[in-house]
DNA sequence: TGTCGCAATGTAAGCCTTTACATTCCGGCA
DNA sequence: TGCCGGAATGTAAAGGCTTACATTGCGACA
């Protein structure tokens, strides 16, 4: 009909049909609002013109986007890749949809990154670790954007989270280690600085070698950024030392395969010369030879029900319930005794 | 001021620097057109209201969203994760954003999520692969929203590709196992029906085969679902038939890796027992021991030009120029010859 | 000093949808 | 038949921004 193509609207819709563009638009977001045979009459005119709603009309006039944002320090680690994947496909079912930034683990990045989706109208926020700029949660709180942290978890914090005591956690894991008779150990580490899980996992060796009695000297610390090769490195490093640790623990799966990896080109073997510890539960884990022994982070877990959380708080106007999820240790097979003599 | 708290708009700004609004937005987006002193002075306003553009309005007027689509099978495997994660800083570099969704390999899913994507204002949509229903080609055509394939490269078909030659790829991975003897080959190879990649990998090998004078039935094809599991249960299924393969194929490094594991379980040595060739190069495949000979994936490059691409197009309205990048041989440590006497 | 031309700024229309409120329609009941 | 009430539909405003076009301001030049 129309000689000038263009993308139809919904007053295209309304004349095509006969009715006003109130009635198309009921027809679309409250079908049970409209008459068997206008809705019909309609949704013919919908097809025949290939009309879809235009989005930016429809978030300026109902002020809402239906869209949640997510910023992850990194998609190339599979623990928030997969987290992440499960808070989307939970959102999903809920009719909301994600938009995803990746900071890089800069923290310049990711205030860049909170402004920029509430900027593009994300109705609520996930956040990865509590440790940020108030100056950050004060803008959310001004924009009224809820925001719910996760990856950790902290009843104090004053503000929502859905995670794990990553302390508690690497305690445990700790305490294993020490129990198998491990005295020098090590922890390959993301900058403990900037990073509060990191922190976390730091504190909770502490609080295990503290209650076994032992001192900060039992424990050799390298900060290194993320990838094999900084693990390898790092242990590689570790391991020239003149008093070299028996255990050697890693802030996440991925540096400990790095570690595993440089240990066989060492020469040593794992468990038998050093235990190798990871964190994260990810694939990599269970393919590594020997297998990890490392803390299962229930990333899918999390990621569910940080989406639940987030559209139930947007759906009813409650406040987000905090919840604390296990996460528990995987004992595999690159953990073992002391190596005789040491 | 106002003690109605509200979220500040232009118009706000406009008054508080004593300005029109006209002014305003030309601070935000064309910064050179206004005077040094003017713009001092409506950043002032910015910062002290704390204001941030409305994305629907702004999407409203302006046409445009400054959003590029992707949809992707699975954030799960790192390929895809890595691919995506190099197409998105490059897209932010341009002061695009990306929204992404994956389809868990399902068409009708895609289908839904082009159609979301599209309404949501994606400006233009990356898509993995070839195969889809027409219609949807039908339906980006007629919305004008530029679409670019990666994944995968087509020259002739019709439409703008960034990939690699997946049936070549093979093709020379075959005919290197070829080359050492083996003569009773096996894939295990994602659904080759609705996956045009699948499908070209096993031409490719075909193509190998041919070559060198062998019949078809000197390939045995397994087709599972992707994962580590499916991986080792197709590689045991394989292994245990009487006439077994002394190199095994797989579509994917996931897959590749959980058939390693197996033969490790059922004490075959790779490669001394049988070949275990992997396809794509993620990180898995260094870490597998011993180490995955497979087809390095060109991921990070093929998310940076699509980016580029995709941008280019969008700026000048040029259409996009169809590239296509080499995928070569990662020869290591899981292939070898023949065990003696096969 | 008066003009010209360009840079800076202002005015107001338009983008498309949702939704509060107004109107119409229609069957049922007195 | 007339009236009532609720369902169906229509009217029109509002939402915040961009941008074509109009206006103003100002320095340079004659």
């Amino acid at each position: 009909m129309n000689s000038i193509r263009t993308t139809p609207t919904l007053h295209d819709v309304a004349i095509q049909s006969g009715v006003s563009t109130a009635t198309v638009s009921r027809c679309l977001n409250f079908p049970e609002q409209v008459s068997d045979k206008t809705r019909e009459k309609v949704m013919r005119a919908v097809d025949a013109l290939g009309y879809s709603p235009n989005f930016g009309a429809r978030v300026m006039a109902s002020q809402r986007t239906n869209t949640i944002g997510a910023i992850i320090p990194t998609m190339e680690n599979a623990v928030f890749a997969r987290g992440i994947q499960a808070f989307q496909e939970e959102l999903n079912a809920h009719g909301y949809t994600l938009l995803v930034a990746s900071s890089s683990y800069r923290a310049d990045l990711e205030e860049q990154q909170v402004r920029s989706l509430v900027a593009r109208g994300a109705d609520a926020l996930l956040l990865i670790g509590h440790d940020r700029d108030p100056s950050i949660y004060e803008f959310l709180n001004a924009q009224k954007v809820p925001c719910l942290v996760t990856w950790a978890f902290d009843a104090s914090a004053g503000r929502p989270s859905v995670g794990f005591d990553n302390r508690l956690a690497m305690h445990n894991m700790a305490k294993v280690v020490l129990n198998h008779g491990h005295r020098k150990l090590a922890l390959i580490s993301a900058d403990v600085a900037a990073n509060d899980r990191a922190r976390a996992r730091l504190d909770g060796m502490r609080d295990a070698l503290a209650e076994a009695g032992l001192d900060a000297g039992a424990l050799a610390v390298i900060e290194t950024p993320y990838g094999i090769d900084s693990g390898a490195r790092a242990f590689e490093q570790l391991m020239q030392a003149p008093d070299r640790p028996t255990a050697v623990f890693c802030g996440n799966d991925v540096l400990a395969v790095g570690a595993v990896g440089k240990a066989r080109e060492m020469g040593l073997g794992v468990p038998d010369d050093v235990s190798i510890i990871g964190f994260d539960d990810i694939e990599l884990a269970r393919v590594a030879y020997p297998k990890l022994t490392t803390v299962h982070v229930p990333h899918r877990e999390m990621g569910r029900r940080a989406a639940r959380a987030l559209v139930d708080t947007l759906k009813t106007g409650e406040p987000i319930e905090p919840q604390e999820l296990a996460a528990d240790l995987r004992l595999r097979e690159s953990h073992g005794p002391v190596p005789k003599g040491r």
